[in-house]
RNA sequence: GGGCUCGUGGUGUAGCGGCCUAACAUGCCAGCCUGUCACGCUGGAGAUCGCCGGUUCGAAUCCGGUCGAGCCCGCCA
């Protein structure tokens, strides 16, 4: 069985993008909707043979040992199209160990499609119905059928009735004629939208002429014999049968239920168990295993706030929810489990935006015996799977991804997770500034400070008109800038500036060289003592400009690496290192000696100690200007981490108290070890063309952590205070009630 | 903790000091219609403009507060 194209109308489908993103590209034909990729070349270290099957119904595998070397496709009578589908492996073997980089990527692009069609042997049938609204065709004509759904739309001609029935598969067209059945006529004068009903009735074609080619079953109907109300249905509060009517979106969350049944959100809901299913199919064919770990932990202090659970049996105590399984994948490798994953739900008890909510979902992993390369290949690789398995339609902007030092993508975009579907990129004007003072004493200063002056030269954007530039000075102060200073050069290539009278032609022209400005650019300035603000604001507007002139192009995965993150940062209040990302994260080999501060004593860190130069073995994946992913190489060394953690400003009575079972298992003989941990929210998002996660999940919350649909947080029983021994502090007399302050 | 935006029949919007006894589209209800598929036609019901207070002869419209939603800064190892 087959389950066909499925497309609908969609006025989304004049955009582009929503169109590449429409069912028809994945849910396609089974037969003839799967692009045909020419697969593996050659077989890769550590496979056994290739695998052989039909590559559009990947049914009828059969095997070739090692050596044989089938042609790259064949067409069968029947339909069937055999081709290379993959490669076999020893037991859970590593697909590529110690293999080169392209062995790697090209051992693991070949995707394996997830479908959201169950298999042949799982029947949709139930005693409700035979088939789905979106399976009948031509061939069913004339076949009896019982078939179960909601009314998505009526349409009424006196004596003859179309009801629009729908359910996640499709659409399909019931016809009830009076003169035909009399009864079911009865029903349907009665019938609503969203009523859930059973049509016995038999599959018909469709008057000539009167076929609807928006419709996969647009070709049949079925003609009604009887219909069952199973349910009936208010009318809903907003519009399911028209997918582009905007709603509130508060509307939508309190009748989330209702609006998953509309197409944009059962889409992206498919998508994403497309994701998470190609993720564990990736994750299985390279040996990981799947373990899960508790969500009742232990609470410590760093990082986000923690979410509390209070223990019933421990009164007095509370468990925290994970902000992600960080300390139990790494004993998970000390337990020799050597690969891990796990599609793992995450807690954050801090403010939310639109891409980050309370409770979230990470792909985590872990992996034995690794080097930050061996980690970053595979995951690329991993990606690179998914990504073609999931939205086979969308590039890949480059292969392998970028790998950027993190000093220069700040340098070069003033980001770590550069946008680097364009270019734009951020030039250094010391240079062209010259020696000695400049005349304008904005530039003098921050250099005379060791800051920077730095620039970027947006397209065409020479003739911005007053109103543009200051709304780009109100952006950059925004961020902590303290001005924009630009410089237009037109058509002719003269350029001109407010500030050319400080700075003299020559400067100004030197400024249009290191930025590389062509004619119709405008070079917007940013110049800070603090270098990290000039990156930071620029950044954001070479991101903000990149979207909003359209360098980006929708459609392409731009994927890449930010590495060798410094290890820490100084925090001055409270006199201490603070790890960048995790406070696990191994320090890159040659930087090691640099661990120590400069009064000798490893637990009195300074300002000016030499680990403040040290590099982390820390990388973040990036897309499309998103922070997808970020990971580590750990440090599976007790003595190295107990020197890190006294860095970041822990006793050893307070390390003990914290982490005293990963240090005490450390002592058990820890592998070397790193892994990853990557947004499947954002994925998802980013896949979708969404920027907010909230369109990826069912049952998001609000921006102040409320769940419109089920009222929570709400406040407890009085009984679940005094058996759990809590009580309420600080909260308004009366009516203080939901959403009142947290309090322990 | 802070900044900005929004809140008008079921839904989406218009109205932004008197012309509003609140408009439009759609939905809803009723009637007609035997080939529609965003069916069509005719008729009808439905909001006092989130809530509270103020300014004014007069407030949906201005001001303050409050509640809710969104975007953002801080925060998010």
């Amino acid at each position: 069985m087959s389950r066909r194209r499925h497309r609908q109308r969609d006025p989304r489908a004049k955009c582009g993008a929503q169109d590449r993103f429409g069912l028809g590209s994945r849910l396609g034909d089974t037969r003839t909707g799967w692009p045909v990729r020419l697969g593996l070349q050659r077989l890769h270290r550590g496979a056994h043979g290739w695998r052989v099957g039909c590559r559009g119904c990947r049914g009828s595998r059969s095997q070739l040992p090692l050596g044989g070397r089938p042609d790259q496709r064949q067409l069968l009578p029947d339909g069937h199209s055999i081709g290379v589908v993959g490669a076999i492996w020893s037991p859970a073997g590593l697909p590529h160990p110690g293999g080169r980089r392209s062995d790697t990527m090209r051992g693991m692009s070949e995707p394996t499609r997830p479908s959201t069609a169950p298999d042949a042997a799982f029947s949709l049938a139930t005693p409700y119905r035979d088939v789905t609204c979106g399976e009948l065709r031509a061939e069913d004509v004339g076949r009896e059928v019982s078939i179960a759904g909601w009314v998505h739309r009526r349409r009424e001609h006196g004596g003859l009735i179309f009801i629009d029935l729908r359910d996640r598969y499709g659409l399909t067209q019931v016809v009830i004629n009076e003169a035909e059945a009399r009864e079911a006529t009865a029903v349907a004068d009665r019938l609503r939208n969203e009523f859930v009903v059973e049509v016995r009735g038999t599959v018909a074609r469709r008057l000539a002429g009167s076929e609807n080619s928006k419709l996969d079953t647009g070709e049949i109907e079925v003609r009604a014999v009887s219909i069952e109300i199973l349910n009936e249905a208010e009318t809903p509060p907003f519009y399911i049968n028209e997918p582009d009517a905007p709603v509130d979106e508060s509307l939508r969350l309190r009748y989330r239920y209702l609006d998953i049944r509309r197409r944009p959100m059962l889409e992206r809901l498919l998508l994403r168990s497309q994701l998470v299913t190609a993720i564990r199919d990736a994750h299985r064919r390279a040996g990981f295993i799947e373990i899960e770990t508790p969500i009742l932990l232990k609470s410590t202090p760093e990082g986000a706030r923690d979410f509390i659970v209070p223990s019933r049996l421990q009164p007095g105590s509370v468990y925290a929810l994970p902000q992600s399984p960080q300390q139990l994948k790494q004993l998970l490798m000390v337990a020799g489990m050597d690969r891990y994953f796990q599609i793992a739900r995450c807690f954050r008890d801090e403010d939310l935006r639109g891409d980050r909510q309370p409770e979230f979902t990470q792909l985590d992993l872990e992996m034995s015996f690794v080097t930050e390369e061996r980690v970053m290949d595979f995951v690329e690789a991993m990606i690179v799977e998914v990504s073609r398995a999931v939205v086979p339609d969308r590039p890949i902007q480059k292969l392998p991804f970028p790998r950027i030092d993190y000093h220069e993508a700040m340098e070069r975009y003033g980001s770590d997770k550069p946008d680097i579907r364009f270019e734009m990129e951020l030039a250094d004007l010391a240079a062209a500034l010259g020696e000695g003072s400049t005349g304008f004493h904005v530039f003098d200063d921050a250099l005379a400070a060791g800051g920077r002056v730095k620039a970027i030269a947006a397209p065409g954007m020479a003739d911005a008109s007053r109103h543009q530039i200051d709304e780009l000075v109100a952006f950059v102060r925004r961020y902590g800038g303290k001005g924009l200073a630009h410089v237009s050069v037109a058509a002719d290539g003269t350029a001109h500036s407010p500030i050319a009278k400080f700075l003299g032609d020559d400067r100004i022209a030197a400024i249009v060289k290191a930025a590389d400005a062509k004619p119709g650019d405008l070079i917007l300035i940013v110049a800070d003592a603090e270098h990290e603000r000039v990156a930071d604001v620029l950044g954001r507007l070479r991101q903000e400009l990149g979207l909003r002139l359209g360098l980006a192009d929708q459609n392409v995965l731009a994927y890449c690496w930010v590495y060798h993150f410094p290890m820490y940062q100084w925090d001055a209040p409270l006199f201490r290192w603070d790890a960048t990302h995790n406070p696990f994260s191994g320090v890159v080999p040659e930087d090691e000696k640099l661990l120590v501060t400069e009064s000798g004593d490893p637990y009195k860190p300074s300002r000016n100690d030499p680990a403040g130069k040290a590099r982390a073995m820390q990388y973040d994946v990036a897309l499309n200007g998103w922070e997808l992913g970020g990971g580590s190489v750990r440090i599976h060394k007790r003595e190295l981490l107990e020197r890190s953690f006294a860095l970041q400003g822990y006793s050893l009575e307070k390390m003990h108290d914290l982490f005293g079972g990963m240090l005490e298992a450390f002592d058990y003989g820890a592998p070397p070890h790193g892994g990853i941990a990557m947004g499947i929210d954002r994925w998802t998002a980013l896949f979708a063309y969404q920027t907010n996660i909230r369109e990826v999940m069912a049952f998001p919350k609000t921006q102040s952590g409320t769940d419109l649909m089920m009222g929570a947080p709400s406040e407890p029983e009085p009984e679940q205070y005094s058996e759990l021994g809590l009580k309420f502090v600080g909260l308004e007399p009366a009516g203080g009630g939901a959403g009142g302050e947290r309090s322990e």
